[in-house]
RNA sequence: GGAGAGGUGGGUGAGUGGCUCAAACCAACGGUUUGCUAAACCGUCAUAGGGGGUCAACCUCUAUCGAGGGUUCGAAUCCCUCCCUCUCCGCCA
């Protein structure tokens, strides 16, 4: 959520910079409308209130002195009347403020690149080489049944498609490198968690989720439980509603969920095997730093996500993403994509978003300055998804005979060093 | 699923309709005293929003006692609905 005071303060600023995300400015005029008739209305009651306050207490002596105060009783009566209706009024207007405030996107930063779609964004660095053997590299899906790992069409029986389904090593490889990823993080100072895969509403409305991506959510009826779309959602609401203490930040945690996505108005794109799926398994990291450390805390979580896979021997590359492609909270999103030599191109597995004081204001999550408390900034980034990189890695290790050589690094996780 | 208890400021905890528009204590912070520590004493001790301003650290008003409604001139206090926590029973990995 933007700070209104922003919108209220410069509105010619926020209009240009929701124009170079490729929205509309119109939100702009309306709050600015909402909001003069909200200040009004609270200036008008808050009078009525403070005169229905004094009232009261000179009925409370009134009575005590046991004179007659009915003629201020019956005053007050129109006063409370006149208060209720101008407070339905406010209610309203606070209303429609939020609900054309949570379509506002966050902020891009200045050094974002302007542009529509993923075709703009820029590249940002460049790593390894790709897998360059003197044979046809098996797509993941061949290679997976071939070595009887992976096998889509179970999961597609259990569940439905999308919903992978790993077995032998194929499944040891899957938590090995959950694991490393992990201990990784951990060395790097983050703070382990493990965390509900269900979230209440309110959870999914702080992390600004919901109710913009609604569709795009697995839900549960009767409770109203939604299924984590990705763990910066509980790792976010860790904090809700609080005040951090200035000496602990930032506060860094990492953890790994089964991630849960609809992918709405996506089918029939990219439906091959782990390229895009209903759940998936992802190591995430979370930051909550001071607002001037954001940037540079966003540098350091972008290494530590490129540092799992230079260990793997992952050839990736790292776009900055454009205005038009970023994540809805973000005012700044690197995402890492990996090789895949099968398809013949990049996949992302990595999303490094600084989503500065957009979610943290509407969580409520701050920290204390000189007396004063500000909203903290908080950075998500995947470190990493294991479908996409699981696709690189398979494909790119593998040999002229089909055979799957599993990276170094990965040996003491899986104990094994070939699949096949 | 059944029965019961309870949710008050950072913590403990008083308060069942009007000198409580939340007491007291603890913790924290600032100060005084002291050779040092401790103790004692004094002070500060919420958050959000509105208005005023020499627009910052100031003044003022309003709201907030789990959430939302209701009754009332007036609600932490009474009524209704919901949420959560704890205890016991049942079921269960």
């Amino acid at each position: 959520m933007l700070d209104i005071k922003l919108i209220r303060e410069n509105p010619d600023n926020i209009k240009k910079k929701l124009t170079i995300r490729g929205m509309k400015t119109e939100s702009v005029d309306k709050i600015l409308a909402l909001d003069i008739k909200r200040r009004e209305s609270i200036g008008e009651v808050e009078k009525l209130k403070s005169l229905r306050n004094t009232v009261s207490q000179e009925i409370a002596v009134m009575k005590k002195e046991g004179k007659d105060a009915s003629a201020r009783i019956t005053d007050m009566k129109k006063v409370s009347d006149d208060i209720k209706a101008i407070d339905e009024r406010l209610a309203e207007a606070e209303k429609m403020i939020d609900e054309v405030l949570r379509d506002i996107p966050n902020i891009a930063e200045d050094s974002v690149p302007e542009g529509k779609s993923s075709d703009d964004n820029v590249g940002f660095r460049i790593w390894g080489e790709k897998a360059s053997g003197d044979f046809k590299y098996l797509d993941h899906v061949e290679l997976g049944k071939k070595l009887d790992i992976l096998d889509f069409s179970i999961g597609a029986k259990i569940s439905g498609s999308g919903f992978p389904f790993y077995k032998g090593r194929g499944a040891v490889l899957e938590r090995a490198l959950i694991n490393f990823m992990l201990d990784t993080h951990k060395l790097n100072g983050y703070t382990e968690v493990f965390m509900p895969f269900l979230v209440n509403r309110a959870s999914m409305e702080a992390a600004e989720k919901v109710p913009k991506f609604e569709e795009d959510m697995y839900r549960t009826d009767p409770d109203d439980l939604f299924a984590i779309p990705t763990a910066e959602v509980p790792i976010v609401n860790i904090h809700r509603d609080e005040v951090l203490d200035l000496k602990d930040l930032p506060v860094k945690y990492c953890g790994y969920t089964a991630c849960f996505r609809r992918e709405a108005g996506s089918y029939g794109k990219d439906t091959k095997g782990f390229l895009r799926v209903h759940q998936f398994n992802k190591v995430e990291m979370i930051n909550f730093c001071l607002p001037e450390q954001s940037y540079s805390q966003m540098e350091e979580m972008l290494n530590h996500a490129c540092g799992i896979l230079e260990a793997l021997n992952v050839h990736y590359r790292v776009v900055n993403v454009c205005t038009g492609d970023m994540g809805f909270a973000a005012s700044k999103q690197y995402d890492i994509e990996v090789w895949s030599p099968a398809e013949n191109k990049w996949l992302e597995a990595s999303s490094v978003s600084n989503c500065t004081d957009f979610q943290s204001r509407r969580a409520m999550i701050r920290f204390k300055r000189d007396k004063k408390t500000e909203f903290l900034h908080i950075l998500n980034g995947s470190g990493l998804a294991t479908s996409r990189l699981y696709v690189s890695l398979i494909e790119s290790n593998q040999t002229p005979e089909g055979k799957i050589v599993i990276p170094k690094a990965l040996h003491k996780y899986t104990g094994f060093e070939v699949i096949g």
